[in-house]
DNA sequence: CCTATGTAGATGCATGTGCAACGTTCTAAG
DNA sequence: CTTAGAACGTTGCACATGCATCTACATAGG
């Protein structure tokens, strides 16, 4: 058995236009991986040096504010915020260490617990907002064409797979 | 990193919907984080299950692998696998005592380590390999075109910047 | 030779993450 | 009412990650 058992020896490149053949799968994967992880460090790194304020808790917060009354059980939380259950108990748990977040029981279910944004959370998140929505413009926007744009959102609604992130 | 000055857009307050006027920017993010992350968890999850290889660890086999010799400098892999440096001293640690990676030292310079896939990390690559491709054509290819597949690979490789894939 | 600066990796510490297990509460069946 | 099973959220534990720091080596300048 070779060890190469089905990886693509050389690539053309990023420059190369192949557009079947095979070895536009674990390339094009690969892209996407470094794409996402290069964003997302840099949005972390502006949003913590301008607001102490990690992605992952900004995307809390986001989802929080534009949620009806400003709740969210926890466990539709975890699934808008992408963490596992446990993630999301930790980091709610600093949250509300910050004051940004509250825990509200909710009467309909006594097992179930609200997040509910703070006034303080509010205003945290209005004041990221910029920053974040500039990284976003610099870092993603800013490489792309207005159709490329389109045409990517339209292939990544698909593989993002259910939005929950609608209300 | 200077950040351009940018326009804000609207730097919606808290309760105010930050989509309108367009879809784009944040949302298209959304959606690339969510793909990104849903893939991740599938290939890590195959991977684990059937091979007990972590992703990580398997993008840090096949760099070996493509590389010749099967052997990076470290630095040159800590790069390559979108690692921090510590990150991946502690990554070649596990896969040391694995016994599927070894440390050999670099007579250019001292202070240099070649990472070296061993044999039975070859070995353990190639079993792990057709699982990582049957996934990403499950979970990335399955849902994309091929035209929209040459597409994305144009864009990506934008937004992945350098590819120090590449010698 | 000796010192100063830069580079390659490794380590201490704090943090973040997920899995499995747990307690609690809701729902269904008898 | 009692019991079984499922769902919500939290916690114990181990592990992975990054930043700041540290050691060892390399290179430039005296």
């Amino acid at each position: 058995m070779t060890v190469t058992a089905g990886e693509p020896r050389e690539a053309t490149g990023p420059g190369g236009s192949e557009g079947s053949g095979g070895p536009g799968g674990p390339e094009l994967w690969r892209m996407l991986q470094r794409a996402q992880a290069r964003i997302t460090r840099a949005l972390e790194a502006e949003l913590l040096l301008g607001h102490d304020l990690a992605l992952a808790s900004y995307d809390v917060l986001t989802r929080l504010a534009e949620s009806p009354d400003r709740r969210l059980r926890m466990n539709d939380l975890a699934d808008r915020v992408l963490l596992s259950r446990s993630g999301l108990t930790r980091l709610v748990d600093r949250l509300q260490r910050d004051g940004l977040v509250e825990r509200e029981a909710c009467p309909d279910d006594a097992r179930g617990l609200f997040a509910v944004l703070t006034d303080d959370g509010a205003v945290r998140l209005a004041e990221a907002t910029p920053t974040y929505l500039r990284g976003v413009h610099a870092h993603l926007l800013g490489a792309l064409g207005a159709d490329e744009l389109s045409r990517c959102a339209a292939v990544l609604a698909r593989l993002a797979g259910p939005p929950s992130g609608e209300g």
